[in-house]
DNA sequence: ATTAGGG
DNA sequence: CCCTAAT
């Protein structure tokens, strides 16, 4: 469901048009900027929640060759009443930020994509789709893509698969059940007469039937072909309601293709730096040109957690799990065992208060998927909940898992539609070999099973930011430790730990930097405490390995397949080192830099950072100019709430106060008189003052 | 490279 | 802090 309506959104950005920005001043954040984030996230999302089917049909397969038929059928079933109820409840609460879930869904599933990728996304519950999907692609890629198929083909089992049963995947018996037991479902659920049913004409079932044959083997030729035919059925014009889809339709093979190109070498460009220049590929990839590629990139370094404080306290939004805050995008890289790499490591995303449902242990995680729970790989929904006393249970959300990063290059010839279906079977080839979640904490793995959470120190102590999950290769199992009891989570936690930055919290990352002395007191002289910056990039070298290494045939697949023209890789080896670009230490600033800071601004007034500084901060290194400017607007702000709602360590209120003086003075005098202040310019006066109770603040300008 | 804002 | 757009 939801991944639908993403769907739409996700290949709809091929579409969006660039709206050009209008001022700054006026220009709200809503606009052009976010359409690209949801299509992006959608469009990731959504090859998550298909790798996630791709998975759940591989398992059976895998677990028993033997047994054939109804398997997938039963799948089907499962699938969709999942999805339905999910439906009927949550859905409505969660989606009415973008409108009517509904429509949406209804809206992608009348329309029929010319290539049906859509159509596939669409209806991810239909395995059968998946792996005409990637036959397909080999066909497309033309290279004999042999080497990936085989490598998808291999089925593995899924953590959280608890309707899936294993069983051997009669294919062609497969396609029928699905696509007619889906789409009627669906289509009573919802009621979509039109759509549905033309959906079931259309599609899978034949085709799917017939690829899905064909699968073992090569593939065939013709498959190309039909896809372009494809396009004529489509029936947008009559659901006004898509406004999506329609886009969509038009969209895909050809129309993309010219655009291909452009992205196609966009992203080769990019990537030989891809093992250094993390920022850099960053900004490649997500250029507006290359649309999917961002997806991708989302995908990998989905980046699970850390987004932490800020976010954690940032009130969830309702539609959150459908929107783009999903959208972390962060450069991970991870090893085919995952990494735990520094700061990102953790994935505990955030402790939402979401209105989700919670959803408990391993159904949760399976239920994520079939969904198409909006989360690369899957999304664990949940709140924090209030800490029962006694068993201190918490309930809290995993926005995303790390997983590991799949690497993925296509010939410049490649169509889009190709492309998708490539970074398909990336992940379906990751997810094929059948994965288990890891659990990290501090970033470090937490290997024994055995232990309860507290003993491991799993409690709000750690602060959720140390907890994180990842996806590593290899059997499936542990899903469940999701929801086990533990230490009640606080929000406070947030707060907490100011000198834990410096503290182990994400030990990769702390590495090197350790500046805990909240600072010199001369701010112009800090160059002596903060020093290095090196951020310990330190080889995270496999620390996963180990485990599941053996049995694991997770990457399985993409050793077999031939690297060159199309192929997917997930990238590991040598290169990450470099790779593991994270996110800054934080530091947060003592008072003394504060106080710099307050001095500078008084003098310069804001807008001037860079002066500022120069000024103030020329020899700390690691306050930009950025973070100078950030760091006036939290302070203002922070000067603007009771100290009660403040944290961190606190600031003396006579610096909030002269804060909020130099922030009205120069707001005032936004004209900016540049370098000099007249005589006595700042002189703040009163009011400001007053109302906070300390004596007048005075700043005077000092020049 | 800076600035300004939103996330 | 990060990310982007606009300068």
């Amino acid at each position: 469901m939801v991944f639908k309506k993403r769907l739409d959104y996700g290949f709809n950005a091929f579409n969006v048009p660039k709206i050009p920005r209008a001022p700054r001043s006026i220009r709200r954040r809503g606009q052009s900027k976010r359409t690209v984030d949801d299509s992006q996230i959608c469009a990731f999302e959504l090859l998550a929640s298909l790798a996630g089917k791709l998975l759940q049909e591989s398992e059976s397969s895998a677990s028993s060759n033997a047994s054939e038929g109804h398997d997938h059928f039963s799948i089907g079933k499962d699938v969709i009443k999942q999805e339905i109820q999910y439906d009927d409840k949550p859905m409505k609460t969660e989606c009415f930020e973008q409108g009517s879930c509904e429509a949406s869904v209804v809206a992608s599933e009348s329309t029929t994509e010319n290539s049906d990728n859509l159509k596939e996304f669409t209806h991810a519950e239909n395995d059968a789709i998946l792996e005409r999907t990637l036959i397909k692609t080999q066909q497309i890629s033309g290279d004999s893509k042999s080497g990936i198929c085989k490598g998808n083909v291999a089925y593995g089992n899924f953590p959280g698969n608890a309707n899936v049963n294993g069983n051997s995947p009669d294919i062609g018996e497969l396609c029928d059940g699905k696509s007619e037991n889906g789409f009627k479902q669906e289509k009573d659920t919802r009621g979509l007469e039109t759509g549905a049913l033309h959906i079931a004409n259309t599609c899978p079932s034949k085709d799917s039937a017939e690829l899905s044959m064909a699968f073992p083997p090569p593939i065939n030729s013709d498959r190309d072909v039909k896809l372009p035919s494809r396009r004529d059925p489509v029936p947008n014009a009559s659901f006004s309601r898509h406004r999506n889809d329609i886009k969509l339709g038009s969209r895909d093979d050809d129309e993309n293709f010219s655009r291909f190109n452009k992205v196609s070498n966009r992203f080769k460009a990019s990537r030989p730096p891809t093992r250094i220049g993390d920022r850099r590929i960053r900004k490649l990839l997500t250029s507006k040109y290359w649309k999917v590629a961002p997806k991708l990139n989302d995908f990998e370094n989905s980046r699970a957690g850390i987004k932490p404080l800020y976010r954690k306290r940032k009130t969830c939004y309702n539609y959150d799990r459908c929107q783009y805050d999903t959208l972390y995008k962060r450069r991970k890289f991870f090893d085919r065992s995952s990494i735990v790499t520094s700061d990102g490591g953790n994935s505990s995303e955030s402790v939402s208060n979401s209105p989700g449902k919670v959803l408990n242990g391993d159904k949760s995680s399976s239920a994520a998927l079939s969904h198409g729970g909006c989360g690369v790989s899957s999304f664990l929904t949940g709140h924090q909940a209030s800490h029962p006393s006694n068993d201190s249970h918490v309930k809290f959300s995993i926005k995303s898992l790390r997983i590991p990063e799949l690497y993925v290059e296509v010939p410049e010839t490649a169509t889009v539609g190709s492309l998708k279906r490539t970074v398909m079977e990336a992940v379906a080839a990751l997810l094929g070999g059948g994965i288990r979640v890891g659990v990290l904490l501090q970033g470090k793995k937490v290997r024994d099973d055995s232990r309860t959470l507290s003993q491991t120190g799993i409690s709000c102590e750690d602060n959720l930011d140390a907890l994180g999950f990842t996806l590593e290769p290899g059997p499936a199992k542990a899903p469940p430790l999701v929801c086990s009891e533990e230490p009640p989570l606080l929000l406070s936690c947030d707060a907490a730990p100011q000198n834990l930055t410096s503290s182990p919290a994400t030990p990769a990352v702390d590495t090197g930097i350790l500046d805990p002395s909240p600072d010199p007191p001369s701010l112009t002289n800090s160059a002596n405490h903060v020093d290095s910056n090196h951020e310990p990039v330190s080889s995270i070298t496999d620390m996963l390995t180990d485990q599941s290494l053996p049995q694991s045939r997770a990457l399985v697949p993409v050793p077999a397949m031939n690297v060159e023209a199309l192929a997917v890789v997930p990238v590991n080896q040598k290169s990450r080192k470099s790779e593991l670009a994270q996110r800054r230490t934080r530091r947060p600033f003592s008072v003394s830099e504060v106080e710099a800071l307050v001095q500078a601004v008084e003098e310069l007034g804001t807008g001037r950072w860079r002066d500022v500084k120069l000024r103030a901060f020329e020899n700390a290194d690691h306050r930009t100019y950025v973070d100078l400017k950030d760091k006036w607007k939290t302070l203002v702000h922070t000067a603007k709430i009771s100290p009660q709602q403040r944290r961190g360590e606190p600031v003396p209120q006579e610096l909030l106060d002269r804060v909020l003086a130099a922030h009205a003075y120069w707001s005032q005098h936004q004209a900016k008189q540049q370098g000099k202040h007249h005589a006595g310019t700042l002189r703040l006066t009163d009011t400001q003052a007053d109302r906070n109770g300390v004596g007048a603040a005075i700043p005077t300008v000092i020049m």
